[in-house]
DNA sequence: CCCGATTCCTGTAGGC
DNA sequence: TGCCTACAGGAATCGG
C-alpha cells in the first residue's frame, strides 16, 4: 500500500533511467484506470524530455519540457525497470520506453492508480490544488496540528490521514505514528493538547524518515521487485500485530475499524 | 460545510 | 481440494 515513504522509493528507483531521457514511446495495454488514461497521451508525450521526477503527498510528479504527469500508484501499483525482452504480464497496464531502450512498466491490480497528463505546470493541477502540508517540511508541526484540530470532531486518526490536512500518511503509519505518541486512535482530534500534537508530529516524521531509509535499501533491487519495501514491515509495532504484546507493556494489541479503516493499538499504552 | 458511508477493483486468506 | 466470502485500502463522491 504506498503511502509517502514507498512513493519516495519508487522515484528513486526509476529516477536513474527515466530523468534525463526522452519518452521514445508510451504504450498502453489498458486505459481503465481510476481514471481512464486520455487516448491521445502516446502522441502527446512522445519526445518529450523527462526534466525531473518529484513527489507531491502520494503523487509522482513528473516534469517534462513541454507540461507534465501525474501518477499515483493508488493501493497496488509499482514500477519495474526492464527491456522488451520481457513479456508484460496480466497486470502490467502501461510503459514507458526511453530512448536507451530501457521499459518502465507500470503494475496494478486493482487499477486503483491514475496516469494523468498536464498541459502545463502539474503542480497548477486541480487535483494537487486542495493537498495539506507536507510532513516532512519545517513548518508540518504539532501547532499546526493543533490549530488544524480545533473545529473538527472525527477521530485523530481520521484527522491525520485527511489529505488536505497532512498528505502521505496512510493506515499503516497513521497506526505506528498514534502509537509512538502515545495517543488513542479514537480520540477526538479537538480533544488533543497542544504538547501531545508536537509529540505526534514528531512521530510521524520520525515514522516515515525511518521507513524511507529501509525502503532506500530495497533501491539496489528495485527492477527486480515490486517496489514495496518488505523491510519495514519487520519494524512495525502495532500494525497487523492484533492479540500480539505490545513491545512496550506487554498487553495484548488490540483492533478496531475507525473510519471504514482497520485500526491497531495497544489500549495500555494509547489514552 | 462537515464528516461518515459508499464506491471502485482483484488477489489473498480463511472457513467449511 | 475447491468453492465461497470477507477483507485489504487511497481517495473521489455521495448523502444526511
Amino acid at each position: 500500500m504506498p503511502e509517502l515513504p514507498e512513493v519516495t522509493t519508487t522515484i528513486n528507483g526509476i529516477r536513474p533511467y527515466f530523468q534525463g531521457a526522452v519518452i521514445a514511446d508510451l504504450v498502453i495495454r489498458e486505459k481503465r484506470l481510476r481514471w481512464p488514461i486520455r487516448a491521445d497521451l502516446k502522441q502527446r508525450i512522445q519526445g518529450c524530455k523527462v526534466i525531473d521526477i518529484q513527489r507531491r503527498a502520494k503523487y509522482i510528479v513528473v516534469i517534462l519540457d513541454r507540461g507534465g504527469l501525474l501518477i499515483h500508484l493508488g493501493m497496488t501499483g509499482s514500477f519495474r525497470i526492464t527491456n522488451s525482452q520481457t513479456t508484460p504480464e496480466k497486470h502490467d497496464h502501461f510503459d514507458f520506453i526511453t530512448d536507451a531502450g530501457v521499459v518502465i512498466r507500470y503494475r496494478d491490480p486493482r487499477r486503483f492508480g491514475s496516469l494523468i497528463f498536464c498541459e502545463e505546470d502539474p503542480y497548477q493541477h486541480e487535483r494537487l490544488s486542495k493537498l495539506g502540508l507536507e510532513p516532512l517540511e519545517a513548518d508540518f508541526t504539532g501547532k499546526y496540528l493543533y490549530h488544524m484540530s480545533r473545529a473538527r470532531k472525527m477521530a485523530v486518526k481520521a484527522f491525520i490521514m485527511d489529505q488536505s490536512v497532512v498528505v502521505g500518511v496512510g493506515n499503516i503509519y497513521a497506526s505506528e505514528s498514534l502509537f509512538l505518541a502515545g495517543i488513542h486512535p479514537r480520540r477526538k482530534c479537538s480533544r488533543i493538547s497542544i504538547s501531545r500534537y508536537q509529540k505526534l508530529a514528531n512521530a510521524i516524521k520520525k515514522i516515515l524518515t525511518n521507513s524511507i531509509d529501509m525502503g532506500g535499501t530495497t533501491i539496489q533491487n528495485f527492477a527486480g521487485t515490486d517496489g514495496r519495501p518488505g523491510y519495514f514491515e519487520q519494524q512495525l509495532l502495532v500494525y497487523g500485530r492484533v492479540g500480539k504484546p505490545c513491545d512496550y507493556c506487554g498487553r495484548l494489541i488490540s483492533s478496531q475499524v475507525i473510519a471504514q479503516r482497520s485500526s491497531f493499538y495497544c489500549n495500555q499504552c494509547q489514552t
